[in-house]
RNA sequence: GGUCCAUUCGUCUAGUGGUUAGGACGUCAGGUUUUCAUCCUGGUAACAGGGGUUCGAUUCCCCUAUGGACUACCA
């Protein structure tokens, strides 16, 4: 049995956005699951956009994602170079082959004059088509005689090569996905294939690199359905072998009209990017949002695949288990970035807590606090659930360092009364008396108290949140109290009687 | 405009020629929590429309509508 092997062929023109991460992680599942081989092409074949830095940000973000590249750029392989720009010679001579054979013609129209002949269509509600049907009354090697063209390519005016697209053909073809389509050649174009400028075209140079490189499953966007007849018309033409090709739907903008772009991000306050990308126009990325990977890659799964079970929650292992390209969908999936969160609030949860105290130490090294770990790992446990993300630990915790520098008004009204300052200053004797300030031993020792004094138990609780925290939310009193101690717990009390007043 | 593709709750989706059309996110309500959040329980909400085929269509076919992609010497 011939071994899987799949590419994704991205092309450096910026950061790469959460569409081509999930192709990408299609590509890495489908590999796996047949134990196949994932292969990292770049396709730089366009001189004029590309961008610096997008290599190496594309290489990062699949790391970030834990999609093991196994043979790419830098991590070499048989196949290579992975780089097409550094295949640059070996496309003409397939180009030549199109030629010898008469699937492929030199062009010499100028792209002002197809422009030209463009808007003229348009003017008379056509469409410009350069096949069959105007070939001949144009500025190429099939309409001019041969002295004539060969004068042309000697003299080194500018060619293209165009494939010759056949003549009113009903060409049939297959997609994993979609099933089976028809289409007729003559809404087809002769596309070019090699540009003036010496490179090939992503049509050329992705067949041929596909072929050369023993491809056997082209998993890609539903963006390039349409030119998939003339890939195969291609495969055809070098009598070569085609893969299986997969085309995924797209993923579509949260509020609706059309798909995700790179500038929807920031517009909706919403990553679509996997890392913070610095150039240029810069983004901001999942990673840096605090999004685990785990999160991140378990969503993007889903969203236009799904393993057939209520399943929701795969690390990578399992997604790879569970993944078969049956199961993908064939409809254009809205992003929504409210399920990430959720996502990451599960992933979250699994951690331990010694993890959690080791991130969150960096973020409370921001604010100037330096606390031992373990301290942390014990305020960790009793915060974890409330969050999604490390950093709202701090949102959740602030009071547990800094003491309260103001006092929540609406508080205030309604839980402080004429005889709350009396009240917690005998709360604060009672609690003198006592040693251990475990939670649970203040717990039992305030409810006692409160119990033998027949306070209300409400009134007491509530203006010691007050004094505590400085407003009416955080977790467990008795854990505050247990993680600052006796004599904060003290200071505050005072602080509040004196600031609050009364 | 042309070509191709798609259409189940607001969103991601499961599903079948006869189902109470299932789950998740969101949302709403109740419970737990002395607070807030979490959590638990429950509710809300969908087969785009019209024709067929059929004893019966959400499911199969056609049309329409809507959405999307492509329509470059970009990928």
């Amino acid at each position: 049995m011939e071994s899987v092997r799949v590419r994704f062929a991205p092309s450096p023109t910026g950061p790469l956005h959460i569409g081509g991460v999930r192709t990408a992680l299609y590509n890495y599942l489908f590999a796996k699951k047949n134990k196949g081989t994932f292969i990292l092409r770049i396709e730089d074949t366009d001189q004029g956009r590309f961008v610096e830095g997008a290599e190496e940000y594309i290489m990062q973000s699949l790391e970030w994602c834990g999609i093991k590249v196994d043979e790419g750029i830098k991590e070499g392989g048989d196949y290579g170079p992975y780089r097409q720009s550094d295949r640059k010679d070996v496309y003409r001579q397939y180009a030549d082959v199109l030629i010898d054979k008469g699937d492929a013609y030199y062009a010499f129209d100028t792209p002002a004059e197809l422009d030209q002949l463009r808007i003229q269509a348009e003017k008379t509600g056509n469409t410009f088509i350069y096949n069959s049907a105007v070939r001949g009354m144009l500025n190429n090697s099939e309409s001019l005689p041969e002295n004539k063209w060969k004068e042309k390519l000697n003299s080194g005016e500018p060619y293209v090569i165009r494939y010759k697209m056949p003549r009113n053909e009903d060409f049939h073809f297959d997609d994993v996905i979609r099933g089976h389509i028809v289409v007729n050649t003559d809404t087809l174009d002769d596309k070019v294939l090699f540009k003036s400028d010496g490179m090939p075209t992503y049509h050329l140079a992705n067949i041929v690199d596909d072929h050369l490189m023993e491809i056997t499953h082209v998993i890609r966007g539903e963006e390039w359905l349409p030119s998939l007849p003339l890939h195969f018309m291609l495969y055809r033409s070098f009598d070569w072998r085609a893969p299986l090709f997969a085309h995924l739907p797209l993923l579509l903008k949260p509020d609706g009209k059309g798909k995700l772009s790179k500038r929807d991000g920031d517009k909706m306050g919403f990553p679509v990017f996997p890392l913070f990308w610095p150039y240029g126009e810069t983004a901001k990325g999942y990673r840096e949002e605090g999004y685990y990977p785990e999160a991140f890659i378990n969503m993007l799964a889903l969203l236009g695949w799904n393993p057939g079970t209520e399943q929701e929650i795969f690390s990578m292992d399992e997604l790879i288990e569970a993944f078969s390209i049956d199961r993908v969908g064939k409809s254009g999936s809205r992003f929504d970035p409210e399920k990430v969160k959720w996502f990451n609030h599960q992933y979250l949860q699994k951690r331990t807590d010694n993890q959690l105290a080791i991130e969150f130490r960096e973020i409370l090294r921001t604010k100037g606090h330096h606390v031992d770990i373990g301290e942390l790992e014990s305020l960790v446990k009793i915060v974890k659930e409330r969050v999604s993300f490390v950093r709202e630990i701090w949102d959740q915790t602030d009071f547990f360092f800094e003491a309260p520098k103001t006092y929540d008004p609406e508080a205030v009204r309604k839980r402080w009364k004429e005889d709350t300052p009396a009240i917690l200053r005998e709360l604060k004797s009672e609690l003198a008396k006592t040693d251990n300030l475990s939670a649970a031993q203040t717990e039992a020792v305030i409810k006692a108290w409160i119990e033998y004094k027949g306070y209300s138990t409400g009134a007491v609780m509530n203006a010691l949140r007050l004094v505590l925290v400085g407003s009416l939310r955080g977790p467990h009193i008795f854990d505050i109290i247990s993680w600052i101690g006796k004599e904060e717990t003290f200071r505050r009390i005072d602080k509040g009687i004196d600031v609050i007043g009364r």
